[in-house]
DNA sequence: ATCGCTGCAAAAATTTTGCAGGTAA
DNA sequence: TTACCTGCAAAATTTTTGCAGCGAT
């Protein structure tokens, strides 16, 4: 809230509401899930994708891509740079957040290596739950 | 070619095109990509989808997302899973493949410490490249 | 002769934008 | 007050689908 009103940002009804939800959802959520949670009437359609982008823009939030060409976002902590990585279930789509990361050194030999600066990167990782193991299995 | 033709599914213009300019072209390409570099006239759009598709399920070609929400073609050897890493410059958007994978043990580790199997994971790399660092310094 | 494939056009789905009225600061 | 925001509706994109005719096998 106070991020927000530091610099000349409102805080409003929808966005309040958005951000809310973000807090108590702690997995990536993708607008039209953002909007399909928030109650009817709270927040337009367009509402959600201009505040997504104004939240990015403040780093207030996080875009994640699963592969599936939907963005989905995760709030950012104060002072948090949000980077760490998720652990996916292909057949029921839980998420579980990881600690893993890919290792630092390797990152900044392959910078090297191809001459570049600034090397970031993003990782995620897909494979099938317990739960839907004895599923899995059955086909 | 007779990858095609092994599965009863028909060798045409469009597709022969759009495998050639896979070929030719050894970095993903997004769908309207291979639509513009085809000769106008060559194959329509839908096709291109259509195709694209089709090849996907077939595992002639590999979907990759960068990030930024659009899907990207690479076409793979045959017999290849097609399982490696990009890094992408965020200034021209070139794209080099790497070798560089994160570390199999790592991952076994991660998929056990979650109960999840056959794990696999997306990485790809983001930085700036040689010939863009004088301009990304400058501003 | 089949059955699959294609172009074209329409439909569906997704995302962005214009605008006039409302509201936080 | 004065920007900034919002809902609504329209527009712009992107992707999928229906269909009749064509073409590879």
């Amino acid at each position: 809230m106070s991020r927000l009103r530091g610099r000349s940002r409102k805080v409003t009804g929808p966005r309040q509401a958005i951000l809310d939800l973000l807090r108590r959802h702690p997995h990536p959520l993708s607008n039209k899930e953002i909007f399909a949670a928030l109650p009817p009437g709270e927040c337009d359609l367009a509402t959600v994708y201009r505040s997504m982008h104004l939240l990015r823009a403040m780093g207030l939030v996080k875009r994640f891509d699963f592969g599936d060409g939907v963005a989905r976002f995760e709030l950012l902590a104060d002072g948090d740079d949000g980077h760490h990585h998720h652990l996916i279930c292909t057949q029921c789509a839980i998420i579980l957040e990881v600690d893993e990361c890919f290792p630092r050194e390797l990152e900044e030999k392959l910078a090297a290596k191809n001459g570049f600066q600034t090397v970031t990167h993003k990782l995620e990782f897909f494979g099938v739950c317990r739960q839907c193991q004895p599923t899995a299995n059955k086909k």
